[in-house]
RNA sequence: GCCGACGUGGCGGAAUUGGUAGACGCAACGGACUUAAAAUCCGUUAUCCGAAAGGGUGUGCGGGUUCGAGUCCCGCCGUCGGUACCA
C-alpha cells in the first residue's frame, strides 16, 4: 500500500475529526439536571456488549457489532432522539491473572495497558461513544456497587408470590410465627431463604485453573476457558438462588424482541417440566422413596426403579449379597469424570441393590437398581422405570433383561414392535386409567395419588442455583466476614472492599483462594476473618448497563432520576432499547443479568422487569479461508492494518456491506478494497485534483436543484436508506448509496443541495469522510445553520418527497401462463382496458393461441394472460 | 438423537406482502486514457442451443398448492450453531 496513491487523504481527515469530536464533546448524552438537557427529546439507549480488554487488542468481530450500533446511534440522534451510546471494560478475568502469575506483574498493570489500547483502537474507528460515561468493572468506584448489589441479594428472599423482599420482613414474620425458635435455628431458617447463601454442594472444580466454575462455564466436561478437565467435588461455596426466579425468567422472556433462537436456548437451559412426585414404599425398611416423573400416567408400567449411585438411600436398600457389587459400581462411577460419564452414555450400566419397592398404584413388588444414567442433581435422584415408554429405560431393561409392560397404546393403533413408544396415546393395562388419553390419564392419576397422600403435582427445572464464588485474585472480594464459623455481611459504609496488594497470585493448589495468603488483610479483627473467595467475572457485567446511566454517582448505584429517564421505556418491557453482541452469551451473561435485574426491580430500584428490550446477535466474521479466525491458523485480520491501508470509514463500510449483520460471513481483502474505491468515488464526486495536486471543490457542483431524474434518484435513495437503516439492513442501504453515486457522477451539473442530503445519509456509515466533504461543500452551499458551520452530526435526518418519486411512464411485465413474455412502458394513469389491450399487442401475442381463460392484472406490476390450448 | 438457522452465478450477497431471479460489490474479460504500467473511466458477464433475431433451462433434491413459488405446504439431502441420559 505504501507507494500506491491514496484515493483520498483519509488518514489526515479521520484523525482531525476524531480530535474534533473529542474536544467538542459532540456525542455527550445529557441526563436530567445537566445544563442544556432537553426534556422533550425522547431517549434512546443503544448498548454494545462491552469487551474484555484482552492483550490481543480489538478484532474485526468487535468492529462489526460496534459499527452497527454506531450507525443506529448516529441515525437516531439525527432523527431527534437523545441517544446514550456508552462503552466500558469488563476487565476482571482470568487472562490478566494468568499473565500476572507468569510475570509477577500486577493484573492492574496489564489491565490498564490493555484498556488503553482498546480505547485508542475504538476511537480510531470513529465511534460516537459518550466517553464521559466510560466505566471499568475493576474500578473500586464501580465494584463498590457490585458488592452493594451482592449485599442486596444477601439481605433478600423470594416470597410466596415470587417477588424478592427484604429478609428483615421474613425475620419478623418468622419471629411472630415461631416465637420459641432458638437463635441458631432462626438463623438457619433465614439462611435457607437468602438469595445469596453458602452451601456445601458438588461443584465443578477445575484443577488447572485452580477454581470452581458455574455449570454454564463447563462445556462437555471441560472448562469453557482453556478447555481443561473439570471434576465434581463437594465444596463449600457461595450460591445465588436463581432457581427461585426460574418461572419468571421463563415467562417474562415472551414479550422481548429477541432472536427466537436465543429465547429457545434460554428456555431449554431453564428446562421446565411438569409432572408428579410419587412415593414408593421400600420393602422392609419403613422408608419411602420419592421419584419425579413427567409421565405419571405410565405408573402401571413401572417394572423396576433406579437410584442415582450417590443417592442416600442406597445403603439402606442394598442387601448383604449385593453389597460388594454396589460398592464397586459406586466407586467406579465416582472416579469417572463428567466427560467420561457422558461419553460412555451409549452403553447403559448399573447394579441391582437386592432391594424392592412397592408400586403405590397396584402394590406390585419391583426391584431397585442403581445406575449412572440417573442423575443425583435432577428431580429426586431416583426414577421409576417404564421401559415400554421411555427410551433410556427401554435400553436399560434390554441390557439387563428386565420386564417391559405396555401401558400406552399409540393413537394409530398398531403396536410399536421392538422399540418403545414415548408419545401420547390411550392408557391400557392401567386399572382406573384404561381408555383415557394421556393428558386425562395424568390428571386422573395425580388426583388419585394426592387424595391418598402418595404423591403430588410437581414442576421441575433443569436450572441450578448459580455457583457464585471463585478461587481467584483478580475479581471482586465479597463484602462478608466470618465469625465463629458463621458468615455476616459488612456494613455498606465499608464498601468497597478492595483486594490487598500481593506479589504472589498463584492458586494455592487447594480449594483455598489466593487471597487467603494475605494474612493481615484476612484478619479483619481478632474474632472476624474476611471471606477470601472472589466473585465470578459475570458479576460486573450483570449490571453495567445500569451504571452507564449514572456512572459517577458515589452515593448510589443509580439515581432514581437517571433510572426514570434512561431505563424506563414505558411502552416496552426492557430498559435498554437496543443491545447488540455475539450469540455466545445466550445463556450466561444474558440469563444472569436478567436475574439481577429482576431482583433490583422487585426491591424497587428499577421500573422495568427486564434489562434488554431488543437484542440482536451479530454473526461471526470468518477468516478469508472461511475458517474461524485464530492465531494458530494465521488467518486473523487486524483492524489496525485495515485502517492504516484504507481508513476507518472503509473498514466500517465494508463490514456493513459484507452481508446481513446476523449472518456468519468470511472476510475478503478484495471486498475492503471495493468499499475503499467507493469512498474514493464519493470523494471525487465533490473534489477535483488541480495541476498542483491539491484537492479543490469540483466546478460541476452548482447551487441549484437537481433535474427531475436525479431528483427522483435522490428521493429514492432517501427512502431506501431510511428504511434499510431502520431495520438494520445496512448492506442494502449501502448498495443504494452506490447507485446514487453512480447516477450523480454521470451528471455535469451536480446539485449542491442534493449532495448535502446525500452526505447526511452516508454520515452514520462513513462519518469522517462525510463531515469533511460537508465543510468543503459549504464553499458552494452554506450549511443549514446559515453560517455554513453546522456539522452533519447536528443536522436533522431528511425525509423523502413522495411526489418526486412519481413517474409519467411505468413498466409493466406481460406474462402468459405466468411466464414472462415482454415488458411494456405505459402511462402511469392508464386504465385497465387500455393496459390489457396494450399488453395483448406486445410480444406476448405470439403466445396467446388457444382459449383465453382469464386475465390477471396486478396494479403497477404485471398483466398475466391465462390461456388453455 | 433433539432444537434452531441456513442452502440463489466463479465468490460475498439482493429480491420487505407469492408477481421481472441474480440489485450492489468482488473476480474475470473487452475497450478508452498512457511511451508503458498503476490509478481512473466505459462496456460485457447465470447457463444451454443459435451467426443473429430469438428460444429452452435455472434459486440443494423429489412432490404439491397457485394464473404465477427463491418465497407457502409435505417428504428427503447437505452445511453451520446449540444441546445432549434432565426421567
Amino acid at each position: 500500500m505504501s507507494d500506491r496513491r491514496k484515493q483520498y487523504p483519509f488518514d489526515e481527515i479521520e484523525a482531525r475529526w476524531q480530535r474534533h469530536w473529542e474536544e467538542k464533546g459532540t456525542f455527550r448524552a445529557l441526563s436530567p439536571g445537566d445544563p442544556g438537557f432537553d426534556p422533550d427529546k425522547p431517549k434512546y439507549y443503544v448498548l454494545d456488549m462491552f469487551p474484555y480488554p484482552s492483550g490481543d487488542g480489538l478484532h474485526v468481530g468487535h468492529a462489526e457489532g460496534y459499527t452497527a450500533t454506531d450507525i443506529v446511534s448516529r441515525f437516531m440522534r439525527m432523527r431527534g432522539y437523545n441517544v446514550m451510546h456508552p462503552m466500558g471494560w469488563d476487565a476482571f478475568g482470568l487472562p490478566a491473572e494468568q499473565y500476572a502469575i507468569k510475570t509477577g506483574q500486577h493484573p492492574r498493570v496489564t489491565t490498564d495497558r490493555n484498556t488503553d489500547r482498546f480505547r485508542t483502537q475504538l476511537k480510531r474507528l470513529g465511534f460516537s461513544y459518550d466517553w464521559d460515561r466510560e466505566i471499568n468493572t475493576t474500578d473500586p468506584g464501580y465494584f463498590k456497587w457490585t458488592q452493594w448489589i451482592f449485599l442486596q441479594l444477601y439481605h433478600a428472599y423470594v416470597d410466596d408470590s415470587g417477588r424478592a423482599r427484604p429478609i428483615a420482613e421474613l425475620e419478623k414474620e418468622r419471629a411472630a410465627a415461631c416465637p420459641e425458635e432458638g437463635e441458631a435455628d432462626r438463623r438457619a431458617y433465614l439462611d435457607s431463604r437468602r438469595l445469596a447463601y453458602v452451601a456445601e454442594v458438588p461443584v465443578n472444580w477445575c484443577a488447572e485453573l485452580g477454581t470452581v466454575l458455574a455449570n454454564e462455564e463447563v462445556k462437555e466436561g471441560k472448562s469453557e476457558v482453556g478447555g481443561f478437565p473439570v471434576e465434581k467435588r463437594p465444596m463449600r461455596q457461595w450460591m445465588l438462588r436463581i432457581t427461585d426466579y426460574a418461572q419468571r425468567l421463563l415467562d417474562e422472556l415472551e414479550v422481548l424482541d429477541w432472536p427466537e433462537g436465543i429465547k429457545t436456548m434460554q428456555r431449554e437451559w431453564i428446562g421446565r417440566s411438569e409432572g408428579a412426585e410419587v412415593d414408593f414404599m421400600l420393602e422392609g425398611t419403613g422408608e419411602s422413596l420419592r421419584v419425579f416423573t413427567t409421565r405419571p400416567d405410565t405408573l402401571f408400567g413401572a417394572t423396576y426403579m433406579v437410584l442415582a449411585p450417590e443417592h442416600p438411600l442406597v445403603d439402606t436398600l442394598t442387601v448383604a449379597g449385593q453389597r460388594e457389587a454396589v460398592a464397586s459400581y459406586r466407586s467406579e462411577v465416582a472416579n469417572k469424570s463428567d466427560l467420561e460419564r457422558t461419553e460412555l452414555a451409549k452403553e447403559k450400566s448399573g447394579v441391582f441393590t437386592g432391594g424392592y419397592a412397592v408400586n403405590p398404584v397396584n402394590d406390585e413388588r419391583i426391584p431397585v437398581w442403581i445406575a449412572d444414567y440417573v442423575l443425583m442433581t435432577y428431580g429426586t435422584g431416583a426414577i421409576m422405570a417404564v421401559p415400554a415408554h421411555d427410551e433410556r429405560d427401554h435400553e436399560f431393561a434390554q441390557a439387563f433383561e428386565l420386564p417391559i409392560r405396555e401401558v400406552v397404546k399409540a393413537p394409530g393403533g398398531d403396536e410399536a414392535g421392538e422399540s418403545c413408544f414415548s408419545g401420547e396415546g390411550i392408557a391400557v393395562n392401567s386399572g382406573l386409567l384404561d381408555g383415557l388419553e394421556t393428558p386425562e390419564a395424568k390428571r386422573t392419576i395425580i388426583d388419585w395419588l394426592e387424595e391418598r397422600g402418595k404423591g403430588e403435582r410437581k414442576v421441575n427445572f433443569k436450572l441450578r442455583d448459580w455457583l457464585f464464588s471463585r478461587q481467584r485474585y483478580w475479581g471482586e472480594p465479597f463484602p462478608i466476614l466470618w465469625r465463629e464459623g458463621k458468615h455476616e455481611p459488612l456494613d455498606e459504609c465499608e464498601l468497597p472492599v478492595e483486594a490487598p496488594e500481593m506479589d504472589d497470585f498463584r492458586p494455592t493448589g487447594t480449594a483455598e483462594p489466593p487471597l487467603a495468603k494475605a494474612v493481615e488483610w484476612v484478619a479483619y479483627s481478632d474474632e472476624a476473618a474476611r471471606e477470601t473467595n472472589t466473585m465470578p467475572q459475570w458479576a460486573g457485567s450483570c449490571w453495567y448497563y445500569l451504571r452507564f446511566a449514572d456512572p459517577r454517582n458515589s452515593e448510589s448505584f443509580l439515581s432514581p432520576e437517571a433510572e426514570q429517564y434512561w431505563l424506563n421505556s414505558r411502552d416496552q418491557a426492557g430498559s435498554v432499547d437496543l443491545y447488540v453482541g455475539g450469540a455466545e452469551h445466550a445463556v450466561l451473561h444474558l440469563l444472569y443479568a436478567r436475574f439481577w435485574h429482576k431482583v433490583l426491580f422487585d426491591l424497587g430500584y428499577l421500573s422495568r422487569n427486564e434489562p434488554f428490550h431488543r437484542l440482536v446477535n451479530q454473526g461471526l466474521i470468518l477468516g478469508p479461508d472461511s475458517q474461524k479466525m485464530s492465531k494458530s491458523r494465521g488467518n486473523v485480520i487486524n483492524p489496525d492494518d485495515v485502517i492504516a491501508d484504507y481508513g476507518a470509514d472503509a473498514l466500517r463500510l465494508y463490514e456493513m456491506f459484507m452481508g446481513p449483520l446476523e449472518q456468519v460471513k468470511p472476510w475478503s481483502d478484495r471486498g475492503v478494497e471495493g468499499l475503499y474505491r467507493f469512498l474514493g468515488r464519493v470523494w471525487r464526486l465533490f473534489m477535483d485534483q488541480n495541476q498542483e495536486g491539491e484537492w479543490v471543490l469540483s466546478p460541476t457542483i452548482v447551487a441549484e436543484e437537481p433535474e427531475k431524474e436525479l431528483n427522483r434518484l435522490l428521493h429514492e435513495t432517501i427512502k431506501k436508506v431510511t428504511e434499510d437503516t431502520e431495520r438494520m439492513a445496512f448492506n442494502t442501504a449501502i448498495a443504494q448509496m452506490m447507485v446514487f453515486v453512480k447516477g450523480f457522477t454521470g451528471a455535469d451539473r451536480r446539485s449542491a443541495s442534493a449532495l448535502r442530503t446525500f452526505l447526511i445519509l452516508l454520515n452514520p456509515y462513513a462519518p469522517h469522510l462525510t463531515e469533511e466533504l460537508n465543510v468543503r461543500l459549504s464553499e458552494r452551499l452554506p450549511g443549514d445553520g446559515g453560517d455554513g458551520k453546522l456539522e452533519l452530526a447536528e443536522m436533522p435526518w431528511p425525509g423523502h418527497d413522495e411526489s418526486a418519486l412519481a413517474q409519467n411512464e411505468v413498466q409493466f411485465i406481460v406474462q402468459v401462463n405466468g411466464k414472462l413474455r415482454d415488458r411494456i412502458m405505459v402511462p402511469a394513469e392508464i386504465d385497465k382496458e387500455a393496459l390489457i389491450s396494450k399488453a395483448s399487442a406486445s410480444k406476448a401475442r405470439d403466445f396467446l393461441e388457444g382459449e383465453l381463460v382469464k386475465t390477471i392484472v396486478v396494479p403497477g406490476k404485471l398483466v398475466n394472460f391465462v390461456v388453455r390450448s
